[in-house]
DNA sequence: CTTGACACCTCGGGACGCTAGGTATAGGGT
DNA sequence: ACCCTATACCTAGCGTCCCGAGGTGTCAAG
């Protein structure tokens, strides 16, 4: 599968994964991958960037804590975050609708 | 909806819609506006650059016609591009199946 | 003779996923 | 002691590709 097609699709996805319950970016890489069925296996480098992007759109909140020794970012939806994913889980139904109207 | 929502998915419903039969450029638009029940009102300067490259990548030949007085470029699948359509068509099943797993 | 549909084209900007590189802790194996 | 793996964070730069904007030209209707 071609690497592009998750462009515009990662970020509601990010937000579900949040939704369901706060987690910092390496647990989020692993819900990923776990509830895509071993799809979406992610490099860091794709999803550290899209945290911080929602964090700046306002839809995620971070603060740092501290497990085992290790410092972990943890994020949570914001009201609009929560919000936007209800919007975002309308537009996936749209999309995926359309592609499969002109792909059947 | 986003626009980059299409990243990597337009090529395989250009793919999708010539398959149904040979079409020129602008038909294609047509093709996936309607098919797509009017999710997809797409402009020329992202399907033509789209065409090219599928040609390029050797799944579609185009040939030059008239109708009416005006010229067309009328493309069509070429072997690979139909076996390209299948994997397509397979790819989406997958992705579409892992956004959801995610999303639900 | 202007407007709008048809029909083609390309340049440049912007968005964003990924590679590659960096830092650091904890724990198990050798 | 040393190394590797997993955990956990980060960023710079590249490449891809959608789209807005602009350009060319034909034909029919008003």
């Amino acid at each position: 599968m071609k690497a592009e097609a998750l462009k515009g699709h990662l970020d509601s996805m990010i937000l579900a994964v949040v939704g369901t319950g706060p987690a910092h970016g390496y647990a989020v890489i692993e819900q990923l991958r776990r509830r895509s069925g071993g799809v979406f296996d992610l490099p860091e480098g794709t999803v550290y960037p899209a945290l911080h992007r929602l964090e700046a759109e306002g839809l995620l909140t971070s603060s740092w804590a501290t497990a085992s020794g290790r410092r972990r970012r943890v994020y949570k939806l914001t009201r609009r975050g929560r919000s936007a994913l209800g919007e975002r889980r309308g537009d996936w139904k749209l999309f995926s609708q359309a592609v499969e109207g002109v792909l059947a």
